[in-house]
Order: structure tokens, then sequence, then C-alpha cells
DNA sequence: CTTTGACCTGTGAGTTGCTCACAGGTTTTA
DNA sequence: TAAAACCTGTGAGCAACTCACAGGTCAAAG
């Protein structure tokens, strides 16, 4: 079965530029039609471009994606690498999903204050001045020199 | 108090060349010194400066940063431009987690399956398969033509 | 048979928010 | 006085696409 890439693309529900920057990176190995010139892709394809959507879903790079889909080419053995990268990946999800939710209980006890303030709703104004004052939750360093205003 | 590029920088905790940046960003203006064509930064520009790195960490945009300088430059009474982005900013963060979460759900179980299988711990070649099947939370829609291999 | 429209090709630029490199001018320090 | 450390603007690079462009190809309609 040999596709076109609009065709692949559709079958992979991606833009079709897409495949083609795919293409140009080294993920799809297509082959050429020598009539005219177009990149075909058959099956083998389509299940490397799911594949990489599936990975970039799961937070993965283009560079490691790439390097576990040579090492299943090359048939490699067991690419002990790939469960690296996903524990790898699974740590920095934690991470991200901690420091969010950080962020979200600040921001909602920011609301919550400043809806119970006098004036009834917050104004910009309110919002600009706690802005202002929010506290870096980190990288607070070297900030000493030239003590605020 | 004016300060150079060095001197802005480490007192608000970010690298000179992000002053640089948001110089020509129009987020600071400072004035020249028209001895040595020097920028000079003051007490104000800092506190645009710290504003528009919390602003960062609430994830704002440095357009949408801008446009709340500017408004609070023009003395132009409580933008309420701010308190609509600082919500929808909100709503963003809790789809962002949520999202997140299902991302770390999956992969946890997915890890869990791995280790009661009986060949002990997941290789790589396990997971690629596993990858490979991971099913897509969302935008599939016509993934259909061409129905896989 | 030719035109039209939809597709294909590669390449280059735009996106975001910085960060770094470069080449040249200035100021400080030894 | 010369080297080190700073300043200047501009331009490129990062990730992962997305889109625009100019030109070649192909299927169907006139």
């Amino acid at each position: 079965m040999i596709m076109k890439v609009k065709e692949i693309a559709q079958a992979a529900g991606v833009n079709p530029d897409t495949v083609r920057f795919y293409t140009r990176e080294g993920l799809l190995n297509p082959t050429r039609n020598p009539d005219n010139n177009y990149q075909q892709y058959d099956a083998d394809d389509l299940r490397r471009l799911r594949f990489a959507r599936k990975a970039r879903q799961l937070g993965f790079s283009l560079p490691e994606i790439r390097s576990i889909l040579d090492q299943a080419d090359d048939h490699h053995s067991p690419c002990p690498m790939v469960r690296e990268v996903f524990e790898k990946r699974l740590a920095e999800v934690e991470r991200e999903i901690a420091e969010l939710q950080q962020l979200r209980e600040r921001m909602k006890s920011a609301l919550g204050i400043w809806r119970e303030m006098p004036d009834g709703t917050p104004d910009g104004h309110t919002i600009c001045r706690l802005i202002e004052h929010w506290d870096e939750p980190a990288l607070a360093k070297e900030t000493e020199a030239f003590s605020d205003d």
C-alpha cells in the first residue's frame, strides 16, 4: 500500500507539512516514484508516523524518537534507552504537575482575596499590584543588590 | 538611581541579554547617556522588569505584558483587560494540569503493567510496542481512512 | 487538446522567549 | 598604556512545527 504525502498525513491525522518535516528530519524513509519524483510512503512509514505522534504526546523529543526508531530498524535488540527516556519523562511530567498546581493555588487564592476586597471584583490595577508583589518561588538569588526602590 | 544593563539585570536576577531583549521589545524605556550612548535604567524600569518576570512566571506572553505596562503608563485607569487575561490564564493552567495528570496516570499504569509482566522489568521493545498502541486521547478524527495495516 | 484546479517538489521564513556570538566602541584597572 | 571588562546593535540559533513561494505534475472538464 503506497501513499502520497497528503494520504499518509490524512491516515495519521496530521498536517502534510508535518509529514514533509518528519521526512526531512529522517523519521520517515519514503521511496520515490521515478516517474514523477513524488514521495511514496508505505504501511511501515505510517506505523512510524503514528508512533512518532504518540511519542510526541508523551513528551518525547524528535531526536529521541528518531533514535528509538533507528534502533528498532537495526533490529538492534531491546533498547534500554527507551525505557530510561520513558521514566525520565515521567519524572518530568510529575515535576511539571507539581509546579502548575502550586501556580494554580496561588492564582486562585489571589483571585479569592481580590473578590473579598471591599471594592468588589478586582480591577486591573489591583491585579497589577498583586503581580508586582508576587513572590518568586525560585531563582531569587542575587536579587539583593539594588534593594528594590 | 540609574543603572546600566548589567546592573539592572543583576538587580532583577535575569540575564543582561534579557534586559536588552525586553528593551528592544519596548517593555523597558531606558534613557541614554549622551556621553557614551549607554542605556540608563531607573527604578521604574526595574519595577517594570520585575513585574514582567513575575507575569512571565504566571504564563503571560510578552505582548500581554507590554500592553499591561503600557496601560499602566497611560494612567489609563484600571484595565479590565488585565483581569480578563489573568482569569483566562488560570483556566489554561487548570486545563494543562488536567492533561498532565491524565498523561501521568497512563504512564504510571503502563509502567505498572510492564513490571508485572512475566519477563520482569520492561525492556525497550515492550515499551515501543506499548507506545504504538497508546490511544490518542483527542484529535483522532479522520484516522479512519487507510485503516491501519 | 488545452486549461483549470488540486496536488506534488524543495527551500526559506515565521512563530515564542530568550540566549549567545560577533565586531567594534568605552571605561576601568593594573 | 594596555589589557580586561564592560557597553553597543544586529543576527543567528533553539523546538517543532506551519505556512508561503515558485515551479513541476496530473486528473478531469471544456
